[in-house]
DNA sequence: TTCATATCTACTTCTATATTATAGAGGGAT
DNA sequence: ATCCCTCTATAATATAGAAGTAGATATGAA
């Protein structure tokens, strides 16, 4: 159950948006290597965030990447999403796909998958991006 | 965040293992043949479930592979751990590669991914081979 | 006009998963 | 004893999707 690069990335990114003067553009090329990621990777995965409305852009010298909005109201689950990962632990519990499987009639697993789907999804739901740019305090020792 | 065929696989085939007859062996071939599998794939598949001792067999005509014990006493967990497939979505929030990565020291992402993990877990843990062997009753509309 | 930046499209490489293949070991039946 | 059925083990190959690379273009500030 492994999260893609591109969603590690991009939240790593997101944080790394966060940490730098407010207003103030970021060139690519500074939060690519601050982070220690390929240039060209980043490109594919900000373009996703930037058309999510996640961040905002400004071309051109002094330009770069920038937040507007504040991290809080910002949840993981939208990251998740602009970059294209699916909570969905198998294929049959996406709405679109449903009719692919034969077995979904009397299949009496895939109603645990979904809720291991919609378990993940809360997860991703209930962080904020603010929430993993701080230091964690653990308060439940679970 | 899917998870592979290898535990799909796993878990169909142990369901259908459990819709036979008790004690009598089922061969491969066709647990293989009703679940749609390549007979090739499963047997890896049973190996890794028979030496977690999920599953028992038995060689020779008439033999094959059968449960001797009560569904509700085995965990999806214990059949997820049997063929490999881990909870942990990014490598550094297993114990042994931990070491790995620069950024732990500071990283504030990793403890939600660690989370994460830690909640995938618990529904493994607490879904049983019973379970998803019998039909769902939607109890909680969540 | 020049340069720094983002944006877009396409292509290549890589890797884990999935699949196939080959050989062997054990055991029941005749 | 021999045969065939079944599991067991390991190796080799194929595939798909992720990861990474490249080239060209658009935009805007100085």
């Amino acid at each position: 159950m492994k999260l893609t690069t591109r969603t590690r990335y991009a939240v790593r990114s997101m944080v790394d948006l966060v940490n730098q003067p407010a207003g103030k553009p970021s060139p690519l090329s500074d939060i690519a290597q601050r982070q220690g990621v390929k240039l060209r990777y980043l490109e594919q995965i900000f373009i996703r965030l930037r058309r999510a409305k996640l961040i905002e852009s400004k071309k051109g010298p002094g330009g770069g990447y920038f937040i507007n909005q504040n991290p809080k109201s910002i949840k993981l689950s939208e990251i998740m999403k602009a970059v294209g990962e699916s909570s969905a632990p198998v294929f049959c519990v996406t709405r679109n796909s449903q009719k692919n499987c034969p077995r979904m009639i009397y299949c009496t697993i895939k109603p645990y998958w979904g809720k291991l789907g919609k378990t993940i999804d809360q997860f991703f739901d209930s962080v904020t991006l603010h929430d993993v740019s701080i230091k964690y305090d653990s308060i439940d020792p679970g």
